[in-house]
DNA sequence: TGTTCTATGTAACTACACTTACATTTTTCG
DNA sequence: CGAAAAATGTAAGTGTAGTTACATAGAACA
């Protein structure tokens, strides 16, 4: 897949010195989230940058009508709300959801933003940071215009798989339980379209479920369905 | 309309210093682009950043098949190409036209990269745009999800003058000419339908047409039809 | 000024995916 | 364990917007 899902996330941190890490560490406090609860709202103050050390955590959007699309399924290590200290705006626009139980590291926008003062290359990293998920934003807006929901359902598989997936074998296991809700979600169509889409990979023997999670059969086979060339 | 769309620029070198500027002037070098001009294409070496003197830019998403979404149109001020500065990424992932004649002024990556190199406020700035930026589309891709193309288009008009607007009495005059292609690449949707919704606009006297260019009759009409409410 | 190219208007047809409506299965939790 | 809730399967019907196909109007340029 192009480089820019094939990583699996950037750490903000890495080559901090102890120190930072020292220090860092001082101005979080950590917090355990129940599954399926919420960190945070659309209207909520913006006021803190939330670091996940375990579990994994849903960034979506809502629609006054109660659906959602949902941007992007972090893992343990990733940074989020981290438009805090960036946008001028006081509010979160998205919802924040852990899919797991879930721990966080919670660090207040200020202290966020005096910590990385005067440390550049961490100023740096949070600007490419910005600048990687407004690619994939990018990426999922194309998507939506250029393609139907069988290639883009194939596409966040693979997607998928890259991010979160295990080698078992020749197979893949996307070691996330997901409904079809999730999935549907992720690729801006509805449940019941994604269920017909899910059972025709599986039909083709493109892809098994294990329990809520997919297995990739055929790699070779998702990439023809999704148009996608090596 | 949401501060997001309102603003009409950011203003990346507000506030610096002569010396700073005089500085920043020297290692850039002018460029003039005709009319629908290309700037740069996908695959193009992405070691440039742009700054917009004149004229406006388009920037787009292209398909295989030659489909285009549009992504952002520029003012004069907006600096552009800055995913050179960001991304690890070598290349461009998307085209920029110069929608009119457009002066530009060019800095090679690697010059303003050491031009913002110990003034943190400046990072910031780029950081911030980036920020900026991640929610237009982020907003785009909420639209293309949750409404219909009468809805987004009536969405796109409004937020057009306000990026690009003149008041002319009480009507409100979109000045910049644009054709319906340009349009329904804006909406991502097709020429022909925008077409039929820009004259279903028309006939409900929201919007009339001189010469190229849209003139809003009723703010609060379109923002019924857009479902959008102050 | 005439010719060519680009842009716009319109309508019939089509299709993809959404809606609606349940049945069935699986999971959760008291 | 059993009841209730959540998730999945499926199919018929519908609708919005895309496709196709021209006709006309307007702009550009020689």
């Amino acid at each position: 897949m192009e480089k820019t899902w094939y990583l699996k996330r950037i750490n903000i941190f890495q080559g901090m010195s102890d120190k930072e890490m020292k220090q860092l560490n001082d101005i979080t406090h950590m917090k355990h989230y129940d599954k399926k609860s919420l960190i945070y709202l659309p209207g909520d103050a913006s006021d803190q940058v939330y670091l996940l050390k375990e579990g994994r955590v849903k960034i979506s959007k809502l629609s006054e009508d109660g659906r959602e699309i949902t941007l992007v399924i972090l893992e343990p290590g990733e940074i989020f709300g981290e438009s805090a200290i960036v946008d001028d705006d006081e509010t979160r626009s998205s919802v924040a959801e852990a899919l797991e139980n879930a721990y966080l590291c919670i660090i207040s926008r200020k202290d966020f933003e005096e910590f990385i003062n005067n440390k550049p290359g961490l100023a740096l990293s949070i600007t490419k940071l910005m600048g990687f998920r407004r690619r994939q934003i990018e990426t999922m807006l194309e998507d939506l215009v250029f393609r139907g929901v069988h290639e883009r359902l194939a596409l966040l598989l693979l997607r998928l798989a890259d991010r979160h997936g295990k080698a078992v074998g020749d197979k893949k296991l996307i070691d996330i339980s997901l409904t079809h809700y999730d999935y549907a979600n992720l690729i801006g169509s509805t449940r019941e379209t994604t269920t017909a889409c899910l059972n025709d990979f599986k039909r083709e023997d493109l892809i098994e479920f294990q329990k809520r999670k997919v297995v990739i059969l055929s790699e070779r086979g998702l990439k023809k369905r999704a148009k996608y060339e090596d």
